[in-house]
DNA sequence: AAGCCTGATGTTTACGTAAACATATGCGCC
DNA sequence: GGCGCATATGTTTACGTAAACATCAGGCTT
């Protein structure tokens, strides 16, 4: 017996309401198989009487797919990633698609246990950030046999396909930039601990870069929480005080140089001559600045895009791993 | 039968593989219910040995309960938004709760639709942008009988509760202060054309102050796509190229106001005593122009946060619908 | 030693939907 | 005028889980 007075109205109570048949407002609600313009009519009333409104955890349950992909970023709190959602959503959207995401805070078990929660609603696939994941994770992932797309990183081995950028790629072509300007001797600002992986390669490709050439790193200072402008002038102003003070700075991202290039206006230190500045990302926001900062622009949009259109088109799940590069951009600032 | 090679292994699989019945299962997984110490191990191990995940979608649709809170947004393009989603995430994440997201780019069809899709996997509630919703909207929310909370804006009548500020409010102290400064011939910028709602509840409470004291608006400049530095500073040029030149101009946000600053810088205007400028929320990356944006500060983090937890909370459905003033702050800046 | 509780496990059922199969009605055809 | 076929609708079942209830073994009580 339905037709309970507190509950959302199923197939059922429009069924009792049209005087026909579950299956036929089933038929009628998608417009499937065989129904008589009568029917169909007296079942749109009665549905739009009841306020139904179909529940899709019986049909995902029913047809064992579901319309989600689920999505996993380190955090909201970096303009990156809030554009790399962006082009997921805007991909996924009109696709009948929809994303279900959580963000790790740059914490490896945080990862594997999102992962467990988000897979338990059976996506059609999932995005991740980055190559580097805990065993559970991957093992989670490959018993879900679940699609998979890797972005941001291409610097190791994807479980299935990765769409991003070289890091190490990145920070070597900062410093080989910057070594033709004629720096030697560096400093490098960044955050968030050692837990940005990424940001790690970006200075082992900088800091390789450095050393072939006979350049050295003086000092690396690397603050714990998350990047800021305001940490980005706090560590400047550390590290441009040292006795042993660098000739030119590279940050891990443009939210950290700003803060560099903020120090320096209000401390008369003049870039390039008295310092040189280099950041990452190539944000929108450098456009405001009162001089453009030597940085390396990323397909951020292009990534989303990318992933979610990967997981949109019908791909062979047993594909061999792979990378695809979209490269970057070096752009040459007034601060080097 | 179970057992089929390809699907998912269920509890009725790790069952069999440990011997037991599939309630046994359940009751091990969720450690409810009397198991022996023997029996528990020889399940978990043939769970883990099967790499089994739970299927949420079965326990949701037999509890008739989820885990999702849906939160549905204008847009991902301005960092507002993505700092509302922030504080939402960092406040339902550890609670086991899970958000379901779209956008809606400022269409109310595409809200109605989106509203009727999240509605559709039967989340806990629902986080909607603003007080104005179509008919529709409304009333698939109420059919639903889901726990909703409205974001950014006060001035209206919310469905349930709202956490915001007077847009309104907010634009009439922006006037009020630049008025108190001597300006009385203003020029307004904004973007989206008429569909960012809070930007018109805002200019309407600027333009009422401004006549109220005699103040005038001399042009009104409102491009149809989304704001950007870019489009300020192009917006800027033609305002102030006009026969009618006006002596300060507010802006509908800070991205459009920044660019306003640059055209500005690049033409040697100088401020306030060219042309003052205003514009409004308070980003962070303002902290990076050259000069101080007069702005007004509003709590973004604070309304996703607020929100979450207003759901988190157990609250009567049946409640009067009210609105909380979050407040908001006005920065006077070097630009007025 | 019969009765009874307790702890451990099993069986049935419902959640809402949709495929597969079953049934009914009517109409054309030879 | 009976056969067959198309069209419209109904019935059964399965998806995976968990509450409610049923069963069963063993030990304790008197």
């Amino acid at each position: 017996m339905t037709g309970k007075v507190d509950s959302r109205p199923t197939m059922d109570d429009v069924a009792i309401e049209a005087g026909v048949s579950q299956m036929t407002v089933s038929r009628v609600m998608r417009g499937t198989g065989q129904t008589s313009e009568q029917v169909r009519h007296r079942v749109e009333q009665a549905a739009r009487k009841l306020g139904y409104v179909p529940n899709r955890l019986a049909t995902s349950l029913r047809d064992e797919t579901t319309p989600l992909i689920a999505v996993v970023l380190p955090t909201l709190g970096n303009r990156v990633f809030s554009e790399v959602l962006d082009g997921i959503t805007a991909t996924l959207s009109g696709r009948g698609l929809q994303p279900v995401f959580g963000v790790t805070e740059y914490s490896e078990a945080t990862e594997e246990e999102l992962v467990r929660d988000l897979l338990s609603w059976r996506p059609q696939g999932i995005i991740l950030p980055g190559l580097e994941h805990s065993d559970a994770t991957r093992i989670a992932i490959r018993a879900a046999g679940v699609r998979v797309v890797e972005v941001m990183d291409i610097d190791g081995d994807p479980i299935s396909i990765a769409f991003g950028l070289s890091q190490y790629a990145a920070g070597q072509a900062t410093a080989r930039y910057m070594l033709t300007k004629g720096y030697r001797r560096f400093g490098y600002i960044g955050s968030q601990g050692a837990r940005d992986l990424r940001a790690v390669k970006r200075f082992n490709g900088f800091r390789d870069a450095v050393r072939d050439s006979g350049g050295q790193i003086l000092v690396e200072h690397v603050s714990d929480g998350p990047s800021s402008m305001i940490e980005g002038r706090r560590a400047t102003a550390t590290v441009l005080s040292a006795p042993d003070r660098p000739e030119a700075i590279y940050y891990s991202n443009d939210d950290l140089a700003a803060g560099g290039i903020m120090h320096c206006l209000s401390h008369g230190v003049t870039m390039p001559t008295d310092v040189a500045l280099a950041g990452f990302n190539g944000l929108p926001f450098l456009e405001a600045l009162p001089i453009q900062l030597t940085t390396v622009e990323t397909p951020r949009l292009e990534m989303g895009i990318r992933a979610a259109q990967h997981l949109i088109d019908d791909h062979d799940t047993s594909e061999v791993p792979r990378v695809i590069d979209l490269g970057f951009h070096l752009i040459p600032g007034q601060t080097s």
